[in-house]
DNA sequence: CTTTTTGCAAATGATTTGCATTAAC
DNA sequence: GTTAATGCAAATCATTTGCAAAAAG
């Protein structure tokens, strides 16, 4: 039976994705990064969801193997946010920050103003040799404002 | 029996800050506040060890209400790094920031650079009523680098 | 055929909830 | 005396771990 052409065009890419990162390619793994696709910040359970719509009896710990895995390798990336469980992205190694909504939690990505890596730099360091500078801002979405 | 003059001290500010809140003033509130004294980012069980040196069987779920009441009246704020638990410090309302070891999971207070509340301003808002700024900058400490 | 992944179950860790007892006011 | 806070146990939620069975290269 003929693979879907929608699906046949991600999973070249992804697969070669996968490859190059040195990762075996499996159903579950182009599943998960087919589910993150566009801008979204997904929740484990949320990734689930998507994956078992499209291979049914996945389980919740096969999506959380995959995507441990997968963040490790840099293909995707962690979120996590205060009062939440952590979510995922395919945007990575950009140094984007996030806008959360107080009352409905959703997340959108606001590009970095510098570019580079730490993007800010505090005015006393304690020492510390810093690397990153994460910013979360808060507020109310327009739906919930 | 006499009370010893370090706690008295302790005790009558700190009695003075738990009633302006409109909380009343009870041994496990006063310890919890004790214990955070100084610059500390305690997690609730750190909090509860210190709290049973001066309490002994005071129970962990008495120092998680006591938190989370303290923080609901403004009293301590509640700091939550990626990857590990909850935190809780006495400097609120200032809209500081934090520095965070990597290795060890270290917390430094960063004072913030702008006085104001966010300290910061995303490019685009994407509709967004932004009222805070969180930034956490991620490093190894002196010891770790 | 060898090694990596998956799937399931059980374990873990942080935190919350419910309720009778106790302490503040 | 009322009302709020404590202490204990049990529940919950997100996530991790261990291991046998299945799939990838």
């Amino acid at each position: 039976m003929a693979v879907t052409a929608t699906h046949t065009i991600d999973a070249t890419e992804l697969r070669r994705v996968l490859q190059s990162a040195g990762l075996r390619v499996t159903r579950p793994r182009l599943a998960v990064l087919t589910s993150l696709a566009g801008h979204s910040h997904a929740s484990a359970d949320e990734v689930c969801a998507k994956v078992r719509a499209a291979l049914p009896g996945t389980s919740l710990q096969a999506v959380y193997n995959v995507l441990s895995d997968l963040t490790a390798a840099g293909l995707l990336r962690r979120v996590e946010v205060a009062g939440s469980s952590a979510r995922y992205e395919r945007r990575v190694g950009d140094n984007h920050h996030h806008l959360v909504c107080r009352a409905c939690g959703a997340i959108e990505d606001i590009d970095c103003a510098v570019g580079a890596t730490p993007c800010l730099a505090p005015s006393i360091s304690h020492g510390f040799s810093i690397d990153e500078a994460e910013v979360t801002f808060w507020g109310l979405c327009p739906s919930c404002s």
